[in-house]
RNA sequence: GCAGGAGUGGCGGAAUGGCAGACGCAUCAGACUCAAAAUCUGACGUAGGUGACUAUGUGUGGGUUCAAGUCCCAUCUCCUGCACCA
């Protein structure tokens, strides 16, 4: 008789044999897929039962795809290991955060091997391995020789806490990305990257990717293309030009005053005797705002400049003011205003008694405004020579007029920065540039590289805006790579994002030291062909991948512009309430505690049962007994059924059929919970025929092959004693035969006006006539006399329609 | 403010416009047991009825349809992203 369902027994026995005989090999001759994983930072604190999720995930569409198709998946692991935990560990405990680090890569694989995916960790990769950061180095040094690396003062965003320069994509609502402190401004020469370069092709790529809508749509707010025109606007009585953008060109006929941001370059010097307090009060003032203040301050503010500019169209001499409403870093940080059409400079214009001239109209006439005409549908008016146009039409030809009057130029602008690249930090890959004074900025030689990280004394960051790296005197002080005198080292470090920008190509190649990635490689198993991971990169990782990749193709480095052709974000795990899980909570649960008493492939079933794959979800414990009893049941009926020799009939043929249907069709769809339920349904029904005459074994052999993603070491244990020699992951994954799903029977719901008052059994294919007739029948009494209308859905319902 | 997503039993959730609540958790009852656990069987939206049953029910209000959780219009709530981008 049968043994019962013992999880660490069977778990260990696959384990092993997999490891002996490893199931996913290339050949050479299989078809690749490269199902991706979004590679953890090897956090102290080891993995909870959220990070699981998007493993298992990917471990689960990684074996089906290998099963389906015979494909030799790509399925690697690695860690992101640069960034501040490790570095604040060593700056309290000492330690150096290569041994910090290294002691938690091997304590995370430890607890990943748990998962019991197919990773090969033959592949893997670390970002800090001088190895791998050899060539991080080297995509730097190719950006600086094409110009797309290079060097500004200027103020940018400073996080007091972390002590170091964010990118703009590492500030959210105003506070660091990383810690939650409120971001400060702070002038600094930092290391650019230009992202802008790529604004256009970044966007108008994401049409070729199969990415779930939102990050598409958040990529594109993020780089926020919009068309318009360069305006100048001449000062009365000066020899400068003020240039602003506009998307709305058709207004400038309603164009009543202008407003430079208090950083404008001319801000001060537009000062009159009589306004200079005032004005040198008020940009003071806006300098001591923290950005969190100038965005939440609702209520306009602003100076007049005491200075008058002339509207290039009708010459009309208009106000100067500043205001911090206007941002510096957009556009050219001033704008003409037209507060009969803009919300804000409507609002402006009302606090500070300004003109409002409406320019564009309903029906041709003025009217009292009492909000701004935002709409860019109208007739103009007060337009001069465009009076009578409509404006929606005007509005796209505007730019090239104004281009041939001579006073502007059509253009583009974007919301998209370039990209802040060094961090006055440890713990990163230290930026390959020596600094000449008769040469300037100088790229260590590639032969150079790896330029390592030097031992410090002290990690603690410095808070002036330099890098720990400075105080190594040995290490800064060199000589230029170009004309030998003695010149000094860049000291920044790399942000966190460098390594991830390209680590899914290094996968592939990870002991080439002549290459990044071999052309061959590359070719043959990327790009990505299913990448799964959180959302919370949508605008950071998968911007800058996209970015690094389309440059890497640019070089000819590798022959695809886009990394991941597909994504997918599964939805986080939270605690009690939707509270994410964190140690200061005190909410996390280990996966560890659970595959001991479960096993792992309760846990992997769980972690897909708990919810819809792409929606948070509460983790609740308790839920898992119900994947555990279905192993268990499953467990007993198929040994019961083992020894029995139940022929097919047609019914366990059918059953057969339409599991294969049901699940694989779930499991295209990607909807993993009800692959589970459909699972249990499904051994619901084959308990059931256990009793009541057995189950064939091409059945439960059928079964079992679609477990194997899902549940890899019963459904191993299982095959075996199904008599399988080989592994189940060598099996192709099964198809349905939809003829022998066909039934010849079934039950249809009768209605009385859409209302179901019984149900009929009917043969499938019969005619409308007799299936009325039937349901006729099985209503008895309750025919109604009065049907006005009779509607059969084949196989599915008779509405009998009654007047009321 | 703008954009996107979501509101279904005690809970997680399921339903190509066609029998709402599959599957699971929890709960209750029964079987087994000296007892408990495990396991098995059954009940389980709400209201009424001893009962077969009847009525009602997918945030709210309308509409389209023979038929609406699903489509359309309006509205409320929650979540996510962006947020003075000219």
């Amino acid at each position: 008789m049968s043994t019962p369902f013992n999880h660490q027994e069977v778990e260990t026995k696959w384990r092993k044999r997999w490891e002996e005989n490893p199931i996913n090999v290339n050949d050479g001759k299989k078809e690749k897929y490269y199902c991706l994983d979004m590679f953890p930072y090897p956090s102290a604190n080891g993995l909870h039962v959220g990070h699981w999720r998007g493993y298992v995930i990917s471990d689960v569409w990684s074996r089906y795809k290998m099963m389906q198709g015979s494909h030799y998946v790509i399925h690697p692991m690695g860690w992101d290991a640069f960034g501040l935990p490790a570095e604040n560990y060593a700056i309290k405990m000492g330690v150096h955060p290569a041994r910090s680090t290294a002691e938690n890569v091997d304590k995370i694989r430890e607890q990943i091997k748990q998962i019991g995916a197919i990773y090969d960790w033959d592949m893997e990769v670390n970002t800090t391995d001088p190895d791998y950061y050899k060539w991080t180095q080297w995509i730097f040094v190719k950006m600086f020789e094409k110009g797309l690396a290079y060097q500004k003062e200027m103020p940018i965003n400073w996080c007091p806490s972390c002590k170091t320069g964010l990118a703009n994509e590492e500030v959210v609502n105003g506070k660091c990305e990383r810690c939650g402190s409120e971001v400060t401004k702070k002038d600094l020469n930092q290391w650019m990257l230009k992202i802008t370069a790529y604004a256009d092709r970044l966007l108008e790529d994401l049409n070729k990717l199969d990415w779930p809508e939102k990050v598409k749509k958040m990529q594109t707010e993020w780089i926020g293309r919009s068309y318009g025109a360069e305006v100048e606007f001449p000062i009365d009585g000066r020899e400068e030009k003020l240039t602003v953008f506009t998307t709305r060109p058709d207004t400038l006929y309603g164009a009543t005053f202008m407003v430079l941001a208090p950083e404008h370059e001319l801000a001060k010097s537009l000062a009159t005797q009589e306004t200079k307090e005032a004005v040198e009060a008020y940009i003071e003032a806006t300098a001591n705002k923290s950005n969190v203040d100038r965005v939440q301050s609702k209520e306009k503010t602003g100076v007049f400049t005491g200075s008058y500019a002339i509207n290039p169209l009708n010459g009309e001499k208009i106000e100067i003011w500043l205001s911090d409403y206007v941002l510096a870093d957009y556009g050219t940080g001033a704008i003409m205003c037209v507060p009969a059409h803009d919300d804000r400079d409507f609002e402006f214009a009302k606090k500070f008694g300004l003109p409002i001239v409406q320019v564009i109209s309903k029906d041709g006439k003025a009217e009292e405004l009492t909000e701004a005409y935002t709409e860019a549908d109208g007739i103009m008016i007060n337009s001069g020579d465009w009076n009578g146009m409509q404006s929606a039409s005007l509005k796209m030809e505007a730019p090239s007029m104004i281009e041939k009057k001579g006073f502007g130029k059509k253009t583009t602008n974007y919301k998209l920065r370039d990209w802040v690249f060094s961090r006055q930090r440890y713990w990163g890959e230290p930026i390959p540039i020596v600094h000449c004074p008769d040469c300037g900025p100088v790229a260590v030689p590639v032969e150079e590289l790896p330029l390592l990280l030097p031992e410090v004394e002290s990690y603690q960051p410095t808070g002036t805006g330099e890098s720990p790296l400075a105080a190594i005197e040995e290490w800064v002080n060199t000589t230029c790579p170009k004309c030998g005198k003695a010149a000094k080292r860049e000291t920044n470090t790399m942000p966190q994002w460098a390594g991830s920008s390209w680590y899914f190509l290094r996968y592939v190649d990870n002991h080439n030291d002549q290459e990044l990635v071999s052309k061959e490689k590359a070719d043959r198993y990327l790009p990505v062909d299913m990448y799964i991971g959180g959302v919370e990169h949508a605008v950071l990782h998968l911007l800058y991948s996209r970015f690094w990749t389309k440059f890497l193709y640019d070089i000819g480095v590798v022959g695809f512009d886009e990394p991941f052709t597909k994504l997918f974000n599964q939805g986080m795990i939270t605690g009690k309430n939707g509270i994410k899980m964190s140690k200061s909570k005190g909410n996390v649960i280990s996966p560890d505690d659970l595959v001991r008493d479960y096993g792992c492939d309760s846990l992997r079933m769980y972690e897909l049962f708990v919810g819809p794959p792409d929606q948070d979800a509460e983790w609740d414990d308790r839920g898992i007994d119900g994947v555990y009893r279905f192993l268990s049941r499953l467990w007993n009926m198929v040994l019961t059924n083992l020894d029995a020799d139940v022929k097919e009939d047609e019914e366990l043929l059918r059953i057969r059929n339409s599991m294969i249907h049901d699940i694989s069709t779930r499991l295209e769809n990607f909807s993993l919970n009800t692959v589970i339920s459909g699972f249990m349904e499904y051994n619901n029904t084959l308990v059931e025929k256990t009793r009541n005459g057995g189950v064939d074994k091409e059945t439960l052999k059928t079964f079992v092959k679609m477990l194997a993603p899902f549940a890899p070491h019963v459904s191993e244990e299982l095959w075996e004693r199904l008599g399988g020699t080989d592994s189940v992951f060598h099996e192709p994954w099964p198809v349905a035969d939809k003829k022998a799903m066909e039934v010849k029977e079934v039950e249809i719901a009768v209605q009385i006006n859409g209302k179901v008052k019984t149900t009929a059994k009917i043969p499938v294919d019969i005619a409308k006539e007799e299936a009325i007739r039937i349901a006729k029948e099985s209503l008895a009494d309750k025919l109604p006399d009065n049907i006005v209308k009779e509607i059969y859905v084949p196989g599915k319902i008779v509405n009998l329609v009654v007047e009321s």
